[in-house]
RNA sequence: GGGGUUAUAGCUCAGUUGGUUAGAGUGUCACGUUGACAUCGUGAAGGUCGAUGGUUCGAGUCCAUUUAACCCCACCA
């Protein structure tokens, strides 16, 4: 047993080896760009979607990470300039709702501390939870460069914002109005249209009559918010409507308010739904509110903002919406003016963070104005220069951004980016100034200034992510290298959010868009296929299975066999598989360690199987280069499986052995050097996605130095076409008996003579030649290739394209059973030479397809031929018998 | 209302530009530990590729229609 044996346990323990691999790279500097550039060396960067502070690592950052790892360590191997830059998000609103939380148990409110002291408690927070989820990346084994790590609201992304907003004020494109937006009662503050999510509720369609002021019939509306039409200024309906055309312009009287309102008639309402009639409540309807600014209707808030009704509605003001609306409907029962009750199924906005149900209300709010900055960054994904992958979630990008409204930015919350906005304290002057800096007083009237209240959405900071992280404003270095990013990798439900609003930045900010590719990938589901949620408890945590399985598995689990950008469903077996698959590269390795003590001379003449698998190697680097490059992780990913459980272990490390233990010093010596040389660089194309064992094993490898990391990807060698298929035949050969065999209930002790009939064109010589593949792995005393005429009686046989196996098996053989089997092969063959003549008979394939297409099936023909009547010979033989 | 995804073996899913007798993992069954690995090996069984029609010499793959499930956007009060 050799040294290295010694060295290599038993078994793979990634408990052990993984964090400390991980400390070795980050204290060594590995993920850092390389100090001095290469020649000609390209840049590549990707930067990490920041996770929250809050955050626990979930199976979606999971995700968002193993992928761009994968990648990087590619380039990086490849010689890029690489850099993957880190950091986290202050999630303004989430950490804000948490911190609110964790106050409530100590029985104080926010208000208790007050801003700078909440803020205080914010950065102690950021301080002590931060940090957990950097330690939980490290752990998914992510190469970034953390020397780079940044955070949204540390100095230099303030800075960025700060330039951004006053920037986009000064041009117009941000401005304060009063409007209405979506007003979350619980979190106490606006929300931006992609922040809400509608929710289907059961509820009612309430018709109410409001009579005409003349004192006629008026009209009957129908609303799913009875309680809101204390703020009704109008009742608005089709002008096509001839219903109602005689009372527009005409006054109804608003119920209970009793106040007389105006009948409008306006396109938006449609004639078929309800009575046609609707009430205009524009203080807390988005749809009202247009309507009324066309009318000029008046605006009446009747709300508070907890949600309450306000000192506009009398003896209602104080309520919950949900009690005033009984206590309407009650009044308006008694009044006679409540026609009837339907029941109503209707979407309801919702919170993104707390799922409360969303006010729309009118408000004082800052605003981006998103036509200007929409279609530039459309133009940017039209043109090509900046390209989804999978190229289909271009369109949810359009439909977007095609679509936007304009993009409410102003939080009343206190934990993040505080806008820029300084108000005169004078009330008479009231003069604004939007600055970087705070203007000491007043520039108007000398009067001292007040900074807004409000802070920014968290979004804001995380839109300018690809070049804020860089060093912009400031010209850095990086900047200039890295920016455009060359790539982003992020999940398909934030393309809105995030990916868009980088986008329009890059573009508008740099003059360039932000990256080239965006790659997309979908949700990590449960097994069941259902979404990881906190309320459904079925979130599986990453920590946990890298606890369990190991960090390799888990990566490899995620990325294989999906599609790109479709959902994954994630069980424990599918990293049972990977961490199997992680065990048979481990033991593997092991097995050639322990046989490659002793000379390697990679000039010695190489075996029939060394140069087979060599070749395959090469097709393997080719394919995994190919799909890595088209960002097909999953495909990269399956090859390689492929190539090393399948053609590496089965195959290579079984032939490997007849030469590694038999008495030929040179053939064991020339094996030797291209299991290595095959190892290494297997070990290489796997690095990306099994990081941690693929180096644990690269430091057992005689030979090398260094990380695996660093190393070079493998390149393609010479190749021996004609040699792999020769080995290729003889593998058939070797399966077709190994077939035979375990068809007949032979066992491996039983070994036999084994004859060979090579089909027509197959060169006899390479099956005795080999001899020793043939007594390893099927259980051959020896090996011939002879005639037909010279075979023995009483064989077996088994058959495959290459040529017929004959098997002398005397008494053990099961007459019955093998003409069974030969019937059976028989059927089937027939079956195929029925197909493929017919598909040659028939002149419109022969005529149109492909030569090499029609010759293939020619050959195929031709074999299956020379097959069936090997086979028919057999069955009369044993028939015989 | 608009857009999108999915439908292939009992289960989970692959299947690049149409071209061998449609694959893998997992599960089931049989057999098997001779010097890497039972977290393993050798085999077997298991599919008219959702349905219909079309294009083509040829369709799981392209087109149309259709059925079912899911997702996103819009928000008809």
């Amino acid at each position: 047993m050799s040294e290295q044996t010694l060295n290599m346990p038993k078994t793979y323990e990634p408990q052990t080896v993984e964090s400390r691999l991980y400390e070795k790279w980050e204290k060594e500097g590995l993920f850092k760009p390389a100090e001095k550039k290469p020649e000609g060396a390209k840049p590549f960067c990707i930067v990490m979607p920041p996770p929250n502070i809050t955050g626990q690592l979930h199976m979606g950052h999971a995700m968002d990470n193993t992928m761009p790892d994968i990648l990087v360590r590619y380039h990086r191997m490849m010689g890029d300039d690489t850099l993957w830059l880190p950091g986290t998000d202050h999630a303004s609103i989430a950490t804000e709702v948490k911190i609110i939380q964790a106050l409530a148990k100590e029985g104080i409110t926010k208000q208790d501390l007050g801003r700078e002291g909440f803020l205080k408690r914010a950065w102690e927070w950021k301080a002590e939870y931060g940090g957990r989820i950097e330690r939980q990346l490290r752990r998914l084994g992510s190469s970034c460069d953390w020397s780079r790590e940044r955070f949204t609201m540390d100095e230099g992304c303030s800075e960025a914002v700060l330039e951004v907003f006053v920037k986009l004020y000064n041009e117009g494109l941000i401005y304060r109005g009063n409007r209405i937006i979506n007003w979350c009662p619980e979190c106490k503050t606006a929300l931006s249209d992609a922040e809400v999510e509608f929710e289907e509720q059961a509820s009612n369609l309430w018709y109410i009559r409001y009579p005409a002021q003349d004192g006629g019939e008026g009209v009957i509306v129908a609303t799913t918010r009875p309680e809101t039409m204390l703020g009704d200024t109008g009742v608005a309906v089709n002008p096509e409507d001839e219903r109602y055309t005689h009372l527009v312009g005409k006054n109804v009287m608003l119920p209970i308010r009793g106040r007389a309102i105006p009948v409008v008639g306006d396109e938006y309402v449609e004639k078929e739904f309800g009575t046609g009639a609707v009430k205009m409540t524009p203080a807390h309807d988005p749809n009202d509110f247009e309507v009324a600014m066309r009318h000029n209707l008046a605006v009446e808030r009747v709300m508070n903002d907890d949600g309450t009704m306000n000192e506009n509605c009398g003896k209602y003001a104080g309520m919950s919406a949900m009690e005033c609306r009984k206590a309407i409907v009650e009044e308006l029962k008694e009044l006679g003016l409540l026609v009837k009750i339907e029941p109503y199924n209707h979407n309801v906005g919702t919170c993104y963070r707390c799922h409360h149900t969303v006010e729309p209300l009118v408000s004082t709010q800052w605003f981006v104005r998103m036509a200007p900055l929409a279609a530039p960054a459309v133009e940017a994904v039209r043109s090509g220069k900046t390209q989804f992958v999978p190229e289909r979630f271009d369109k949810t990008y359009y439909n977007w951004m095609e679509n936007i409204r304009d993009w409410c930015i102003s939080r009343q919350l206190w934990w993040g980016h505080r806008i820029p906005a300084y108000y005169c304290t004078n009330k008479d002057c009231g003069h604004m100034v939007v600055a970087k800096e705070a203007p000491e007083q007043c520039p108007v009237c000398g009067a001292p200034m007040r900074q807004d209240e409000d802070v920014l959405d968290t979004w804001f900071s995380s839109a300018l992510w690809p070049f804020s992280t860089l060093g912009w404003p400031e010209k850095t270095e990086d900047l200039a290298r890295f920016y455009p990013n060359t790539l982003l990798v992020t999940g398909y439900d934030i393309i809105f959010f995030w990916v868009a609003r980088m986008i329009f930045s890059g573009v508008k900010h740099m003059g360039e868009t932000p990256f080239a590719h965006v790659l997309i990938h979908g949700l990590v589901r449960d097994a069941q296929g259902r979404k990881m949620s906190k309320s459904l408890g079925n979130g599986i945590d990453p920590i946990e299975m890298i606890d369990k399985y190991g960090a390799d598995a888990l990566r490899f689990s995620l990325i294989q066999n999906v599609a790109p950008g479709n959902d994954v469903r994630f069980s424990d077996e599918k990293v049972t598989a990977a961490r199997n698959f992680a065990n048979k590269v481990w033991n593997a390795s092991r097995f050639a360690l322990m046989n490659l003590e002793g000379p390697a001379d990679d000039s010695l003449p190489k075996s029939i199987a060394d140069k087979w698998i060599l070749t395959r190697l090469n097709d393997a680097i080719e394919t995994v280069s190919m799909h890595l490059n088209q960002f097909d992780l999953a495909m990269a990913a399956q090859k390689l499986y492929d190539f090393i459980w399948s053609e590496l272990c089965d195959w290579y490390l079984e032939l490997a052995k007849a030469p590694l233990y038999g008495d030929d010093e040179a053939a064991a010596s020339a094996t030797r050097a291209t299991l290595k040389y095959v190892l290494t660089n297997t070990l290489k194309l796997l690095h990306p996605f099994m990081p941690f064992i693929t180096e644990e094993i690269y430091s057992f490898l005689p030979e090398t130095e260094g990380s695996i990391m660093v190393s070079s990807w493998p390149k393609k060698t010479e190749s021996y076409p004609e040699e792999a298929a020769a080995m290729q035949s003889i593998m058939e050969v070797i399966g077709a008996v190994r077939n035979l065999r375990a068809g007949m209930n032979v066992p491996p002790s039983k070994k036999a003579h084994l004859y060979i009939v090579p089909a027509p064109g197959v060169q006899g010589a390479v099956f005795a030649d080999n001899e020793s593949y043939f007594q390893r792995l099927a259980s051959a005393s020896s090996v011939s290739a002879v005639a037909r005429e010279a075979l023995p009686a009483n064989v077996v046989s088994a058959v495959c394209p290459c040529g017929e196996a004959f098997l002398p098996l005397g008494e053990l053989v099961d007459v019955q059973k093998e003409i069974a089997r030969l019937e059976k092969e028989i059927a089937n063959m027939a079956g195929e030479i029925k197909r493929a003549e017919g598909k040659l008979r028939n002149p419109g394939f022969v005529g149109k397809a492909p030569a090499n297409v029609v010759e293939a099936e020619r050959a195929k023909l031709s074999t299956n031929k020379t097959m069936l009547d090997a086979l028919n010979k057999r069955l009369e033989d044993m028939k015989a018998m």
